[in-house]
DNA sequence: CGTATGTCAGCTGTACTGACATGT
DNA sequence: CACATGTCAGTACAGCTGACATAC
């Protein structure tokens, strides 16, 4: 029974807080979104791309640690709306580029300002510059975690 | 419109990599669990009665800051795993408390052990104690904002 | 051939809304 | 009566697995 798992009581207790918060979190995130608003899968993918746009749904996959049958159906969600398009890749026959439409990319940001922003707007209002700098570090400690 | 107090950077930058960090934490302590174990919803309804088990269904959804027929569906679940009872309250013919069976509160138990906590494990292991204490520290911060 | 990419189908888990019964 | 609590039904979304075709 392998008792060697000596785990800090910091270790212990912030697993804790993050598993608590994070459930939290998300639904007041989604709850936040209007009605014709985005899904939180859609928006990540919308961001995302915003970031560079060579990219295949595996790689977009990958990018969110998710597997690639997955993030199609986020993809053909969007794709249905008319924000990405699908290109053939002429150099490889098997990828197929996502490409924000028109539309794509202003929706994406009109989802970057206020608008959709509950979060950020949260932040601004309930905290000072401070406890926004933690949670960008804490952020970069997990993000760490996370990307193995 | 009337969006008049511009948001601060921090503020944005706090807030995207809050979205994309819950997400692919999420999936990724998901993914950590084995087949046998408790789901998300399920492991934290039970931690959260072992700190106190005189809640009800509403109470439960209430500090999860979800609808009471979301949680029922949950604690449904536990009950017909066996690991929670709904015990009628004598005195308000409309509760029905919950309260954890004996191989519940095992359960529960071995949860919080390393079994299933692979952040913890994480937490332990890639980060210092100062960053466990920032993590600790925003978490914080962003349950004061979901508390609101 | 093996591997990567993409698609389709089916499943589970989470959480929502609406409608309703019942008890205070 | 209104209000709280609980249950049931239907829906939407997110993510998984397995199976399969195709292209490298």
């Amino acid at each position: 029974m392998s008792e060697a798992h000596a785990l800090s009581p910091s270790a212990v207790r912030a697993a804790q807080e993050v598993r608590s918060v994070i459930g939290r979190l998300r639904r007041r995130i989604r709850a936040a979104g209007g009605d014709g608003d985005l899904s939180y899968a859609q928006a990540s993918v919308l961001a995302r791309l915003t970031g560079g746009e060579g990219q295949t749904t595996s790689d977009l996959a990958a990018a969110e640690g998710m597997r690639h049958q997955s993030m199609a159906a986020t993809v053909s969600s969007l794709a249905d709306a008319g924000l990405v398009e699908r290109r053939p890749d002429p150099a490889d026959g098997r990828r197929r580029v996502i490409a924000l439409t028109v539309e794509g990319r202003r929706q994406a940001e009109e989802s970057r300002q206020a608008r959709g922003e509950w979060l950020a707007a949260q932040l601004q209002s309930k905290c000072t510059e401070d406890e926004r700098q933690t949670v960008i570090a804490a952020m970069s400690v997990l993000e760490r975690l996370v990307h193995e």
